[in-house]
DNA sequence: GTCTATATCCCGATAGAC
DNA sequence: GTCTATCGGGATATAGAC
């Protein structure tokens, strides 16, 4: 009895969970189509195929929603950062992560948050399980871009602080669909052109 | 008596041309500091001191306010274009420019589009006063890059339109703001960091 | 926990007097 | 042209039955 009990309570929590993880997944895809604002919480509960009612037993707001899309996002760029080898060097390293950001982006499953929403923000920052998941991705990039300003491969005059936040900034860079719009390059090539300018700049070496 | 007439109607015409421009003001600060989405119409009255009903014998949608504002911006970037001295190297003027983008954008005064708001985009596409002032910045811009690549001063490998989509695309980079909050840079030397960035790229020369 | 139905609020836009 | 007052639509969030 005891063995049953537990895997139908073990199977309940993995039904929940599944569902849980088909709402993110849909809130992620709806907020890189649109944004936060645009997002109505309607069209969430249909993508996923629940009641609108249903959606807020498991999020008690629309920003819980998108919150939870963002420490998703967090989870997913702290196993790419993992998955890059130790014996790379660290521009590479640091390549690696940003051309995944920007493929993630022109694919479009990069989630866009608008630039000061101030409920957003205030349930962000008091999200825990936000704030060490951003704490953490900021270390490791930290830690190669230290690294390659040592080696001079990243140039060693600039912040290191400056160097992270233009990283982060290529997940809301508009060249990318801009181009994509514009026609006549295909995604991989897009794709490396924002790399370039973002790593080598425009002016001639 | 026609004098006199035609000085009540200059007039008239004078105040009510102050009053729109007041309210263009109001708008282009408003989208500076909340975007276009969170920007409210009342709060656009309640700045300019006037009724809401009233804003409406102006501009006969929100939309339309918007739009407004897009064209005062764009006629204010192409003064600082015709402003370039002929004699400078066109990479100079271009870096001017984008100076100067970056400026408005750290003091509050760029106003910020959604990235794709479907009745913004059509009110915007659908004025043609917006699409030739931007068709003048394009092209302007895009001699000076055309001429900077041909002297080896910008890089000749990328497409002339990334070039200047990278240009527009400083005027919604978050590296300027996450700069000043964290705290410890003067303007002029986070608005240096970006260029320089933006130009000369994170690595190393 | 899921549903239908509804409360509540906010915002863009308008009516109508002056 | 400016005002006060209001309409109508849409969005978040909740009530209450099952």
């Amino acid at each position: 009895m005891k063995p049953t009990t537990a895997v139908k309570i073990s199977f309940k929590q993995h039904m929940l969970r599944a569902r849980e993880e088909a709402i993110v997944q849909a809130v992620n895809r709806l907020l890189a189509e649109k944004g936060f604002e645009a997002m109505t919480v309607d069209e969430v509960a249909a993508q996923v195929g629940i009641a609108k009612a249903s959606l807020y037993k498991h999020f008690c707001s629309k920003e819980a929603l998108a919150a939870a899309a963002m420490r998703l996002l967090l989870r997913r760029v702290l196993d790419v950062i993992a998955a890059q080898p130790d014996s790379a060097p660290p521009l590479e390293k640091l390549r690696a992560v940003v051309r995944w950001s920007l493929e993630v982006k022109l694919a479009g499953d990069m989630p866009q948050l608008p630039g000061q929403n101030s409920t957003l923000r205030a349930t962000l920052i008091a999200n825990e399980d936000y704030l060490m998941g951003l704490q953490a991705v900021s270390d490791r990039l930290g830690e190669w871009i230290a690294a390659a300003q040592a080696t001079g491969a990243l140039n060693p005059a600039l912040p290191a602080r400056a160097i992270l936040y233009t990283f982060f900034a290529r997940a809301c860079d508009p060249v990318l669909e801009f181009l994509k719009l514009g026609g006549g390059y295909p995604d991989e090539q897009i794709v490396a052109l924002v790399l370039s300018t973002c790593f080598e700049g425009l002016c001639a070496r």
